[in-house]
DNA sequence: TCTCCATATGTGATATCATAACATTTAGCG
DNA sequence: CGCTAAATGTTATGATATCACATATGGAGA
């Protein structure tokens, strides 16, 4: 079972299981995993869904933690760079990878209705795409994703013929 | 061959053949293809690379045609929606459908060097990505792939063993 | 033709997302 | 301790995108 976001979990059990596999992959490579970043993932830990640099920034204001668009920023660029947080570009938006430290190639399902996201595992440079970008010539070295679409909740709660 | 982008061709031809194709569908679908619009259209498909928003109302405005964002703005979502031109997510910027008119999931591979961009085609939503949806019960409705890596110019252009 | 209405456009202001530049602090290390 | 690299604080600005409201344009029907 690989894609989860759309159903009810143990929040608590899957935030602190996520922090502790940071906190080994950042000692295991030597990465400094400090207090605004770490605040910074629990934010979008706990959030558990897409949310803006402003918005983290807020909460991060409201905690003392910093107050200006680069600490957020930067904390976000450290979490991308080593994979404990995905950016989701269709939304500009950050959210936290729900397997750290594992190597990866995140895939999307986005709920145009409430903007809820689920981590799937695609891996495109092996279908079609990775054909065409052989064929052409074309190196592929990281791939973005994204499904938009309606998610269980919204599917039914929509109307049924228009 | 699906794939066009990295290598020379018939710039004019293939802008006179979309134009033609747009022309077309707008005709057949009561579509109104106003001066603006047909404008924006003819410099994506001329200039043949991703371009932002601003880039591309420098030019309108140079022309007379509008000289404020929601100018460009506006033409390019009716381009978008109308599925003539993409909008590249990762880089911001968009870019003309290179065969406008037919139905089609469009994935791109993007150069990180010189920001080249080739259309090529893919169906996400037949591997392991619309497995994983179906799985959860997700309903994909369209989908962004986006491939970051180096174009066959760039590649050789590159460091041979750093 | 006139009136109405939907669609498109013009324009100023503003919201939202992101980074440059530079000063200061902190952590690790010889 | 004193050096260095990394991280953070802060000001300013750049880049992308939308809102809101006024104006024009082009058909459909009275």
């Amino acid at each position: 079972m690989d894609t989860i976001g759309f159903e009810a979990h143990d929040h608590k059990g899957c935030m602190r299981a996520a922090l502790a596999a940071v906190e080994a992959h950042c000692a295991r490579h030597k990465l400094q995993f400090t207090p605004v970043r770490r605040r910074v993932l629990e934010i979008l830990l706990s959030e558990h869904r897409a949310m803006g640099a402003y918005e983290i920034l807020d909460t991060l204001r409201s905690e003392g933690l910093g107050s200006q668009p680069p600490v957020a920023y930067r904390a976000l660029d450290f979490l991308v760079t080593h994979g404990f947080v995905h950016k989701i570009e269709r939304l500009n938006a950050f959210i936290a990878c729900t397997h750290p430290g594992q190597d990866h190639t995140p895939a999307f399902l986005i709920c145009r209705q409430c903007d809820a996201v689920a981590e799937a595992h695609a891996e495109p440079s092996k279908g079609m795409l990775g054909r065409a970008a052989a064929d052409s010539g074309f190196t592929i070295e990281q791939a973005v994703v994204e499904a938009m679409g309606l998610c269980p909740q919204c599917r039914e709660s929509a109307q049924p013929c228009a």
